[in-house]
DNA sequence: CCCCAAAGGTTGATGCGTCAACCAGAATAC
DNA sequence: GTATTCTGGTTGACGCATCAACCTTTGGGG
């Protein structure tokens, strides 16, 4: 059931705009960046992704002509990853597009209670996750 | 939350038991039948994949010798997945812990009235989805 | 100053999933 | 009985995610 959801949602964005979900997550940090543009560290935090899944994902995203890489005067390890113009014309097509599934799918399905419910059901199971794996907690 | 639930729950299968989620499907499917074999396209129905990614799965585990492939006297287009002996033990193996976590984490964080408020919300989502998308309904 | 550890990123390998192209055997049309 | 179409399966290419190894730069200690 949680996959059929997650697959509807991914579809229907990837089908109206050409972009993937990790695509848009990128875009959609960027855009709401000054100058469109974020080191790769803050994106990363933000995104909460590892150094290696954001390399590879910029660099299919840079070959696209989504994104550029600029290196960072400051610190000479560091990148910084910059919106082109064609990038911030895909999050702006794709945003409308992606919020309209979400309320329709969810939103519209679903009465206050039942997404109420939804979202203690979730926030037990998580609390009991970060019990057993206090690791993984914040 | 979504990712953080089912990463939580292929993680531990495959840390338990070097066994993904995927691998225990396949390998669960194949022991509940008889002989611990099945024909790829039966195979294919219970788990509700694709051939292709069926044919690719089959081939990783074919290679660490998990599975293995036989061909079909009855029809000479078809395949037969059979499972060997250490797939079997793999699968016994994995089971058990598999089980215990789902436990775990789950029946034992909801309550029932949880429980049940998660399936009906599930309910509620899958037939709006299955009405924008009849294609998708059984 | 020099060496060494830590931080920021990149790369390569591998598993997983999908799509499209393909191939061989089987069914069906005629 | 041959031509066509259908079915079952495989393959290759690609995107995505993770792990491990690596390279540079930075920043300290000594």
């Amino acid at each position: 059931m949680r996959d059929q959801l997650a697959l509807a949602l991914n579809q229907s964005l990837q089908q109206d705009s050409g972009i993937s979900e990790p695509d848009f997550e990128v875009l959609a940090a960027l855009e709401e960046a000054p100058e469109h543009a974020l080191r790769a560290r803050t994106l990363r935090q933000e995104l909460q992704w590892e150094k290696s899944r954001l390399a590879h994902q910029i660099r299919r995203m840079e070959q696209r002509g989504l994104v550029a890489r600029d290196e960072c005067p400051e610190d000479g390890r560091a990148a910084t990853v910059r919106l082109t113009d064609a990038g911030l014309a895909a999050i702006r097509a794709a945003t409308a597009a992606h919020a309209a599934r979400v309320r329709e799918l969810f939103l519209d399905a679903l009465t206050p209670a039942q997404l109420d419910a939804l979202h203690e059901a979730g926030t037990a199971v998580l609390a009991r996750l970060h019990q057993n794996c206090p690791a993984e907690a914040p």
